[in-house]
DNA sequence: TTACAATATTCTACAGCGTAGAATAAAGTA
DNA sequence: TACTTTATTCTACGCTGTAGAATATTGTAA
């Protein structure tokens, strides 16, 4: 039942085949509910489709994974411009928490990956808001690693947390601490 | 060759048996290299007995990793009492930090522990150190959070970093600037 | 129209993983 | 001496990513 009831070779033409875009808004979709990574067989039984034809749209998982994150860019807060910059860079991190929190697993493509992963586009978002602050360049970049690497690690704090007790709002007090003290 | 050569059942008495720290040890020292956790298989094959010998000393896996991470709190810089509180507090995260690159796959079982993991040893150490700083209680946990999360984040960045361009020293930026910012 | 190449898929298979469950043999105990 | 406990190995299952080959359709050049 399982094999040999589908037909191998090249499908007859369909406009609803298979695609990378399809293949990765089914896995984006699959990540959401759980936050884990499903595997290559989960997502191609989910498409009804062998796990190897994955692999004609992707050179591997991390390649496909990549693929996810860099299509989450568009989740990312964008500034308004009209509100305080504390608040601006608090949305900020706050929506980039929550693609954290939604797609967990993706922590590590998107550190490893070269580059237009969600990461960057929070890096130009954050010079956005902070630039009208005129720090010194050198302090923009700690303060800009701070937030970044604080996220990142309460993140995996959330990843973790199994009894469900930390939510993204326990992020507020030190995000205030911190912006509170970054103007000399 | 494999199988069949080593023999069943209890092992006659040997003073250099298997033992749970023994298998702790041994698990440690193949992380320390690479930062990755060791397989079950690969560990049970250094200390050449079957796999499902640690099964014995262990429930799984993560309680076998949980043990190595326990183990590790001896590693954590010890506060010496004699330096000013941000040099203090720079020791304790820099050797904080270096434990977490050794072991870097740790990190998610540090996380999920539920006691006695190095992060507590760290957060009581952070105690002792900024205890003089008469802080507000509240001030005192946002702070805490921010650097542990910080700490957190910052391994991950160097774990992935690929190219070997991030060392623990890239901390220091950020280290300072808050460090510099704590008191009002 | 007729080959042939390119494309897009399925199938088979492999090596690795964690680990459940049973078999086994030595050690300890009654 | 018989039985129980302890410490180990063996076998096996279901999962993982994915290499390599077979296959069928589409697109193209003769």
């Amino acid at each position: 039942m399982k094999q040999s009831e589908a037909k191998r070779g090249r499908p007859s033409k369909d406009k609803n085949s298979l695609s990378a875009e399809l293949i990765v808004s089914k896995a984006k979709c699959m990540m959401a509910g759980t936050g884990k990574v499903p595997s290559m067989r989960a997502i191609s039984k989910e498409l009804n489709v062998d796990p190897m034809a994955l692999y004609y749209y992707f050179k591997n998982k991390n390649i496909l994974l990549e693929g996810v994150a860099k299509s989450l860019m568009s989740e990312i807060y964008v500034p308004s411009g009209k509100l305080d910059w504390k608040q601006e860079l608090k949305e900020l991190s706050k929506s980039y928490l929550a693609i954290l929190q939604k797609y967990d697993g993706l922590l590590k493509t998107l550190l490893s990956m070269s580059s237009n992963s969600p990461a960057d586009v929070f890096v130009s978002r954050f010079n956005l808001i902070v630039n009208p602050l005129k720090l010194r360049s050198d302090q923009e970049k700690a303060f800009l690693d701070l937030l970044v690497d604080y996220l990142h690690g309460f993140s995996m704090a959330l990843a973790c947390d199994s009894n469900g007790e930390l939510t993204p709002d326990y992020a507020d007090n030190s995000l205030d601490f911190l912006f509170k003290r970054v103007q000399v």
